[in-house]
RNA sequence: UGGGGCGUGGCCAAGUGGUUAAGGCACCGGAUUUUGAUUCCGGCAUUCGUAGGUUCGACUCCUACCGCCCCAGCCA
């Protein structure tokens, strides 16, 4: 990681630490980042990675990576490879402290095994919608389990018989005996254990048939572990009283302090895991990394930088109030990383031929082209320039559109980004009136000067024709048409989905130089914005990360109607 | 009158009884520019959900009201 990265901003959670610290409660912070591996990481999962994994960097703590694997039935081992290359990418370590909820499991049992003892935990057999029968309502109390009362004994027995396998999945529940007239509904006895037959476990394989709930491992994995602080979501916040209630009544020495912070929520996006599952097994995208997706892997292969990433996670803050971040705070982020590192080159998207009819045709010329305009060690390349280039067709008009237009006109200049002036002479069309080539003059006295006695303000990028290299270029737009389009009612998201948020060009002229271009590399093609080589497809196909900002095209917007 | 949270400019977000109400993004000018990019300079909340109250003094304390979010999985 750089370490010229600027630090995390405060918040009200490193706040809290502060004091904990200073009270001499704690003396080490350890934090964990305690994803369920049933998805792949996202942007939302980043805020939380940073948070975490930055503060153990930033008060010399650590940070474990814990599996929350209680749930065989949803997860498997892809999840759980690609969560941890997306972690590490985004340039977080967690040494030798990889663990697994599943790696506690005989020792959750016994646990749960000191609460029955204590009459704390009871085996139940309501079925699932008796179940929620008694629970009552928000508005009702619920009502005791008829099994509640069983002897400690009878409960014991039972227990150790569901671990046996003798009941069928959904037949018992080992539940926790708290308040079923509790308002909040958590403590109305949660269930601790269900019985789970016939799925493999991806760690435990079939060494299990009992499953214990979230609720009721995670409090003892973060006290296990010796976390400090137990950082989460807003929508568990009823649930602290339960997390606290489990390592208030069983032998363990150890009380995390459980905080809630609010999820980050991104415009023209959608950030649930079953959303984005349902957008990849319905083929609204082509995978998990497609580059639309607001996963890591799919940010990764767009050509975002997990800088750009980390740069946003401390943009946006940590606090407790519903937010909707703006595309363009990530996009700031993105730009601001890039303008400074990526190289530049020339690229054509929608290529029109120019042909320079007073530049000999037997000559080739090779000019020297910066790499960067302000940082002078990413060095220099060479370009080649024939008789033959090509422009980009939105570089030129037959007359100008409006007084502000810069770019070429019939019988007008423009530069030649790094090479010379030239002039428009005519327009060749085919038989349905296209423009399908300019033939143009060029100044030989405007290679590094300006002409004399008039101005030239245009400059565009070119390719030469002879020696530029043919690639395929995609073009990315936001996955939505709207900015909230998991709360627009009446609609299902998939309808928002926008039909062009991929553009495929596949007859652009890139420079000779990007030919082995390679992926994670990222580029600026001038006047275009920022691309990087697609680490999947085959063949020169580059992914536009995102455009420049272009006040031109907002000019044209406003002047439209 | 079920419980738990949250309301500071278009979007994030500092602020913790005495500050001219930070900062970022966005937006609007203007300068520089062989990228309509970058950079630079300037502008952008007489007011903190609303109404009362306490106080010499309130975004910060109290009361009431309004709005929004979460919870009734053997999901996490």
């Amino acid at each position: 990681m750089s370490g010229e990265e600027k630090s995390a901003p405060s918040n009200f959670i490193r706040q809290v630490i502060d004091q904990d610290l200073a009270s001499g409660r704690h003396s080490l912070i350890h934090t964990r980042f305690p994803p369920e591996p049933n998805g792949y990481l996202h942007i939302g999962h980043a805020k939380s990675i940073v948070l975490n994994f930055g503060i153990a960097q930033d008060y010399r703590g650590l940070c474990n990576l814990r599996f929350d694997d209680t749930n065989p039935h949803k997860e498997n081992i892809e999840f759980v490879q690609s969560i941890q290359n997306d972690v590490r990418w985004l340039g977080f370590d967690w040494d030798d402290r990889l663990f697994f909820a599943s790696d506690y499991f005989e020792r959750l049992y016994q646990f749960a095994i000191e609460l029955i003892e204590k009459g704390k935990a009871f085996v139940c057999e309501l079925d699932n919608e008796r179940m929620r029968e008694y629970r009552g309502t928000l508005k009702e109390p619920g009502r005791n389990s008829p099994y509640r009362d069983r002897s400690i004994a009878e409960n014991l027995d039972l227990f150790q018989r569901m671990r046996a396998g003798e009941f069928p999945d959904g037949a018992r529940v080992l539940r926790a005996r708290i308040d079923m007239a509790s308002p909040n509904i958590n403590l109305r006895d949660p269930v601790l254990y269900r019985i789970r037959h016939g799925v493999v476990h991806h760690q435990t394989g079939a060494a299990w048939c009992l499953y214990p709930m979230y609720d009721y491992t995670h409090p003892i994995s973060d006290a296990l572990e010796g976390i400090t602080h137990s950082l989460c979501t807003l929508e568990f916040e009823d649930h602290r009283p339960f997390y606290d209630w489990v390592l208030d009544n069983i032998s363990i020495g150890c009380h995390p302090r459980q905080i809630e912070f609010s999820r980050l929520n991104l415009e023209y996006t959608v950030m649930s895991k079953r959303k984005l599952t349902q957008l990849v097994s319905e083929g609204y995208v082509q995978g998990w990394d497609d580059p639309r997706m607001p996963t890591l892997a799919g940010l990764r292969r767009r050509g975002f930088t997990p800088g750009a990433i980390r740069e946003f996670c401390h943009r946006i803050g940590v606090t407790k109030s519903d937010n909707r971040v703006e595309m363009g705070v990530l996009e700031s982020c993105i730009r601001e990383d890039l303008d400074a590192r990526a190289e530049r080159r020339m690229a054509v998207l929608r290529p029109l031929r120019v042909v320079i009819e007073n530049f000999p045709s037997d000559q080739t010329l090779t000019l020297d082209l910066a790499n960067h305009p302000k940082d002078e060690t990413l060095g220099a390349r060479k370009i080649a320039m024939g008789r033959e280039i090509f422009i980009d067709q939105a570089d030129f008009a037959e007359v100008a559109p409006n007084k502000q237009w810069k770019r070429l006109v019939t019988g007008g200049e423009v530069r030649l980004r790094g090479s010379y002036v030239i002039k428009c002479e005519a327009v060749i069309r085919n038989d349905q009136g296209e423009i399908v080539e300019l033939r143009c003059s060029y100044d030989p006295a405007t290679l590094g000067a300006n002409p004399e006695g008039r101005k030239v303000k245009g400059v565009i990028h070119w390719v030469c024709a002879a020696t530029g290299v043919k690639a395929e270029v995609r073009l990315y737009d936001r996955l939505f048409t709207h900015p909230t389009p998991d709360a627009v009612s009446g609609s299902e998201f998939t309808d928002l989905i926008n039909p062009a948020s991929l553009e495929i060009l596949t007859d652009c002229r890139v420079e000779a130089a990007l030919a082995d271009a390679a992926p994670e590399v990222h580029y600026q093609f001038e006047r275009e914005g920022y691309f990087t080589r697609d680490a999947k497809a085959p063949g020169l196909v580059f992914n536009r990360t995102l455009s420049l900002r272009d006040s031109w095209a907002k000019l044209e917007q406003q002047s439209k109607p």
